[in-house]
DNA sequence: TAGTGGTCTAGACCACCGC
DNA sequence: CGGTGGTCTAGACCACTAG
């Protein structure tokens, strides 16, 4: 009992064969999670204290402790102390998690066949309407990109962005030749804080022109404003041409969150 | 130095006022968070050690190891054996968490009028369309729940819904007059797994009687499909009106995931 | 090979709160 | 009051891997 890796290992040598190796503390939670997702333990259920997990499993009270806070983060239990674990209650059908990807890196991963052209770009000040919009003063100097997103040959999606040219300032000097600017941006502005909002929207003539499609076809759009410290970075609206398009994602309670975008072609 | 707690209060009492009483590991996690998100610590760099973690902040390895692990686990920093760890180079622009919450709940928690109708609800097979878009058998029994959610005396939204009559027998006797289907299935099947996709629609004259928009008004429809082990449950278009309703969602680094649904008129 | 993270132990003190 | 979780310690052995 001195060594407690001697310990854990005599828990191994129980599994015939080095199935993985999995250790206690992931063994416990694959345990817990079954019994949570199959439905064997209820929402609300109390599940077994950590004393329990400790008899049970044979091992020390922090490596139940870990597994049990995880799960508590993760949402799948809820923790109350002299009352016990809980079976959380899903307080929502279900939750979605979209991981909005960059154009240029999905479409080579898929060995797709992607361009984009820049439609316009030039300085501007900020409209009253999107400094409104953005609680931004107006006139603030951005730089307006129009960019067209084009995959196998088809316009895939319309970028209206403007950047800030005072958070920014290295912007000025970047053509977006190489890379459209959501990709440029990735590189030059880390671990930004952002809002999104999705709509749908009729088609005018000039969208529908860009976007080939018929004039009032519905597109849906995708807006998404960034900071970065508090400091306003970005606000672009991208555009998906009518019902060809969706947004997916995928939920799943035991992983927390497994993502996904796709924007195919139907 | 045998009073593991004493020596944890001395490194409180360094604390001037009892500022929330942060924990050891909730100062380091905090100041870890900060410098990544601030920018102080770019992606690519290394931080410090567990080792030199300890030395700072005067505590075990075990606590230092906790606040990394957990920052591993959300993403914000990469660990990697004998090299150290790593800030980490966010994949995407950023990322987008949407929950989905349930009609009645979310009105009655802002105190606005909400109601529901039932169009139409009667037992059918699955037809061959929807079959093969769920990768199912056709014929399969399910329960069709047509359902109208008004908000303050509007249309709101238009559900289109098929449950599994064999996966959810209860629902056979269940007219959804007291509650919508959404919020009883959320009684009757916990922690099922789901597929969401977004996209938009030109409403065609049913529709558009319906929810009282012109025809060919551009129309946001989420669709969902649970599972639960594996066995389908329910799938479901939710159509929200025109360009009047939105679906936002809100991104944090630091916290993680902000969630927000929200489906406002304009 | 040595530094680093991955995991585990057998304790400890404490706050909280249901009984 | 006592059981429960929240947090922490001062070690330990191990796997991995960069140098």
């Amino acid at each position: 009992m001195i060594a407690p890796g001697s310990a854990a290992r005599a828990v191994d040598e129980d599994d015939p064969r080095g199935t993985g190796a999995a250790s206690i503390s992931e063994t416990i939670q694959r345990d817990v999670e079954m019994n949570i997702v199959s439905g064997n333990w209820a929402p609300g259920d109390r599940i077994p204290s950590e004393s329990e997990f400790m008899t049970q499993y044979n091992c020390s009270r922090m490596t139940v402790n870990r597994v049990l806070s995880r799960l508590s983060e993760r949402g799948l239990i809820v923790r109350r102390r002299k009352a016990g674990s809980f079976v959380a209650t899903p307080r929502n059908d279900s939750a979605m998690f979209l991981e909005i990807r960059d154009f240029a890196r999905e479409a080579a991963g898929q060995g797709r066949r992607y361009r984009h052209e820049i439609l316009l770009r030039r300085p501007e000040r900020l409209s009253d309407k999107r400094a409104a919009s953005l609680r931004l003063e107006p006139g603030l100097p951005v730089l307006r990109v129009l960019c067209l997103h084009v995959l196998e040959d088809q316009p895939h999606a319309y970028e209206d962005r403007v950047i800030s040219l005072q958070k920014v300032a290295a912007v000025a000097g970047e053509t977006f030749e190489a890379m459209p600017p959501g990709t440029w941006l990735l590189g030059h502005v880390p671990w930004s804080e952002a809002r999104h909002t999705i709509r749908a929207l009729n088609a005018d003539a000039t969208l529908a022109g860009i976007l080939g499609i018929a004039e009032r076809d519905a597109c849906l759009v995708l807006n998404r404003r960034t900071w970065h410290q508090g400091e306003f970075v970005t606000d672009v609206d991208i555009t998906y041409p009518g019902e060809g398009h969706e947004l997916t994602g995928q939920f799943s309670s035991t992983t927390g969150q497994t993502t996904a975008l796709d924007v195919p072609h139907r």
